[in-house]
DNA sequence: ATCATACATTTGTACCTACAATTATTGAAA
DNA sequence: TTTCAATAATTGTAGGTACAAATGTATGAT
């Protein structure tokens, strides 16, 4: 469906703007698609997103600002989000003993096997919705995004 | 840039899963592109979408559903949304005489000036950012775009 | 050694989102 | 006419975002 049917646009839109228009549109589609996938397991897009951060560094604790770099919204709330992590027993925080400013946060064993769990059902989502397109399209969409990003 | 260096990934992705990523992320780039503009103006980028849509209505009155059907943002909260205009009195609202249930809101003098001089700063910098692309690759994006979500 | 500065995180506040429950009103069926 | 379901909006609560200010720690210059 295009876009303009999608926010009931009454106005003839540019094709600028609806380009702009359906890239923040998408965006938010696709956060809803793998939020309602995640409801089930009762944890955020973005408490998922540093799960999966965690999981990546193979056991290698992660400050605060190596996840808030990885986090695919730059301005989420690390210490919060994790805050709401730790009381699920999915991490752990403590202090940085050659550093006392710093932190040093793990994913726990359930926190693993949690993500584990919600990773096979996400990635099914994701693969439902990927089919659409096929290998050069996606390429292609990726190749755009970059460069309307500079 | 690449999204892997955006989000500073040390595993190789696939390239489905740097696709979704990159929806995701350049969505939430640009809506802090126009944040950044309409924080000037104090006013946040969903407030803007309501003003925008009541401004197209040409003073027809809109409902709340009418609002809440062409925003880009699906799940925004439109009665708080409208409050905050109401009480900056960009907005008014009053109960719709035929249905009780419903209210008819318009959109200020006060609101249509301040749209206007806030509109042309936000298309100043949308052209800004859509002047990476030429109108072949513009078309492209939205074509993908909606191929993605069906 | 002291001090100013930079760094890493936390906290505060306002706004927004997600979703369920509630209130008020309407319209149609029993 | 009463009642019940549907509709439209509001309210409550928890979580998330945006941004500034505060806290605690480290470090380099003097």
């Amino acid at each position: 469906m295009k876009i303009e049917n999608h926010i009931k646009s009454n106005k003839t839109l540019s094709l600028h703007k609806k380009m702009l228009i359906n890239v923040l549109y998408t965006g938010n589609w696709l956060n809803d698609c793998i939020s309602e996938v995640l409801k089930d397991f009762d944890i955020s897009a973005q408490q998922f997103n540093v799960l999966r951060i965690l999981k990546g560094r193979n056991g290698n604790p992660a400050n605060l600002s190596d996840i808030q770099e990885r986090m695919i919204a730059k301005n989420s709330n690390t210490t919060r989000l994790v805050d709401k992590l730790i009381n699920k027993e999915l991490v752990s925080k403590k202090k940085c003993p050659s550093n006392k400013r710093k932190v040093e946060i793990l994913i726990t064993a359930s926190g693993l096997t949690f993500l584990d769990q919600v990773n096979e059902v996400v990635e099914n989502r994701e693969a439902n919705i990927t089919k659409h397109l096929n290998e050069e399209e996606i390429e292609q969409l990726n190749a755009l995004l970059n460069k309307l990003r500079n």
